[in-house]
Parts: C-alpha cells; structure tokens; sequence
DNA sequence: GTCTATAGTCGGATAGAC
DNA sequence: GTCTATCCGACTATAGAC
C-alpha cells in the first residue's frame, strides 16, 4: 500500500539520516546521493544544494519530534503521568536527539533559516510541557512551590543532556538515571 | 611572569577552540595552523596528525573541566549551596559544553582514545555530584525520597540539556530557566 | 624546528548531453 | 529527470630543503 518512494523522497530521508549521524558539517552531498541511490544531476535537479536539501530534511525531522511529542503529551492521563510518557518514551537514546544535535554544528546556527525549525520545535515542546505543569498546579498534582515554565525548561533539557551523557559513556544508562531522577523529584508531594 | 608560550602550546589551545566551535569533524589541521599562526610543518613536527592534536587538545579540556568542577562541588557550604553553585557557575553558555559537544561528534565517539577522556571526566563528575547529594542525605538536608546517583545524573544532564536549549534560541534564558527549576525541585523539603 | 613543494582525495557545484 | 564530464578549492598529509 505505501507508494513507491520518489528520488526527491529518498535524497530527504537520506539527509535526515546522514545530519543525525553526522551533522550538517560532517554531511556531503555526495555521501546523500550514494545513500539515496541517486546521482548528482539528480540530487541538484531536485534541490538547489546541501543547504536546500537539509533544509527539507531538518523541517520534516523537527515536524516528526513535535508530531511524536504532542501524541504522548496531549494523550490520557494526570499531569504528571503525560510528563512522565514523555520521559519515558521510547527513544533511540544511544543515536542521540536528531534536532537537538544540530544545535552543536555551527552552521546550522550560523544559518537562520536552518536553525529556525529547530528553535520552533523546542519552543513549542516546552511550551507544551508547560501548560500540562500548569494544569498539574490547578489540580493540585504537583506542588505549587514550582514555575511550569522553568520546569518545562528542565524537564527538555533533561531529555537533551541525558543524551549527551550516554553517548559519552556508550550506554544508556545515565540517560535513564537523569530521567528517573527528575521523575523522583517531580514525584515528590 | 608568563612564560612565551611554544608553537606547540598555541597548537593545542588553536585546537581547544575550534574543537569548541567546530567540533571534531569540522576542525581542519590548516585552520589549526592559521589559528596557532604556525605553519603545516611546524605542525606536523609537534604532532603526528589531526587525531595526535586533537587528543591533545581534548585531554586539556577535560582537565579544566574537572578542575573547575571541583572546585566548586569541594568548595564551602551545605550540599544544596554548593550544587546550587555548580549549576550557577559561570559559563559561556552560548558556545555549549567543550566537552559536552564532542559527544555528538561521530568521529570522536568512534574512536576510543578521543571518546576516553570526554567519558572519564562527565563520569567523575558525576561520582562527585553523587557524593554531595549523599551528604546532603545525610545531614536530612534534602529529603531521603531521592538516589544520589540518579539525581547527580539529572543535574548534569539539565546542564548539558541547558546548553542545547540555549543554542537553539540564541538565548541563554532556557538555560537558566531549566536550572532554576531544578533548583526549586531540590529545594522543596 | 620551520619552510616550501607536492600529492591524492574529497567537497560542492556547474554544464550540457541524453 | 538523470547521466557524465569537468572545475576549483579544501583536506590531510609526506618529502626534503634550510
């Protein structure tokens, strides 16, 4: 039932591939066509070159986090049970966040319109998480001693660095102590 | 009263600061080389090649890392004053982590030598961060619902995260913001 | 120790044929 | 749309003179 993938679609997944392996800096347009089964008149009559092509692949990585992000947070359950679903969330801990490591390449800061998806997509997540801090203090689920917006702050970075963190070791266990830890402090009445 | 520093000493902190900004795969030896105002054989004779500097370079990182780590976390106060003053401590945060933003370099988590001392200092720190949570313990200072290991691993990844946060809105606010809401999660009693 | 010369590969792209 | 040819500079060295 799925359509058979065009060029332009598979030149875009191999890019999304290739940035989160290796970043926009580490990424050549060659090493994209060879992922792509794609040749280079055609990668360049499709996009008008690496900046363009990560340009498409970084606006569909950051709709799929946001996408995947608002499933959990928007789904059933307390304040704290839809935290703790984004925390917990299945995650490929050991690749890292595939937004968040662009955050490191200088030319995707360097280059307002690449970093621009990236920036919306954590706005948005912290946003997010925020109001469900908020509805948990309405509720009187969480404690009224805390500021969603500075929770919401902590509970992404968390998520961030917890990756960090387990790509420095090679295991994801520290990702899963910080996670934990964090719940145990939310938990806390 | 500081010594002229040898070709081989702006070698290595040429290299400290484009592996800051650059990043491992974006760091040339000839931008090293302009960088340390040497030349390609000056370089060469210093060191056996991009990987020799880099380890160089990266060994130093880490060191300072530490060492400004401990000076704090071993320094005076209660337990929650002297995480309070980790995570307060000044920081560029802007530029990211040194060593937090080689964990995403593909390069160097490939290589073991390169990967090694990245690994061995987040690890200390957190062994320290995982002892002063103990005190804190101890003393009743904070409250005994919480695992020092698992909360030395939050407070390091709400940094490493922090970074992330900041870069990706060009702003430090969400650092800030992340770590004040950790701050208020270990302060509740 | 430092310099210049040389070399092979890759990066990022353009041109034009099919 | 896709292919091949071509281009020029950068990357990562090695060699040998000074």
């Amino acid at each position: 039932m799925s359509t058979p993938k065009t060029t332009a679609e598979r030149l875009v997944e191999a890019t999304r591939e290739l940035l989160w392996e290796r970043g926009y800096v580490g990424t050549s347009p060659k090493a994209v066509q060879q992922a792509a089964g794609a040749g280079q008149g055609s990668m360049y009559h499709h996009f008008s070159g690496k900046p363009d092509l990560a340009l498409a692949a970084i606006r569909r990585t950051a709709e799929e986090m946001g996408a995947a992000a608002e499933a959990v947070l928007g789904g059933e359950g307390s304040a704290y049970e839809r935290i703790e679903a984004y925390l917990l969330r299945e995650r490929e801990v050991l690749r890292g966040c595939p937004v968040g490591r662009l955050t490191m390449d200088p030319e995707v800061i360097a280059h307002p319109e690449l970093r621009a998806p990236v920036e919306e997509v954590l706005d948005r997540l912290r946003d997010r998480l925020a109001e469900v801090v908020r509805e948990g203090l309405d509720s009187g689920e969480l404690r009224a001693s805390i500021d969603p917006v500075e929770i919401a702050a902590t509970v992404v970075a968390t998520v961030q660095g917890g990756y960090v963190l387990a790509r420095a070791t090679g295991s994801r266990a520290p990702f899963d102590s910080a996670v934990r830890g964090l719940l145990s402090l939310l938990a806390t009445p």
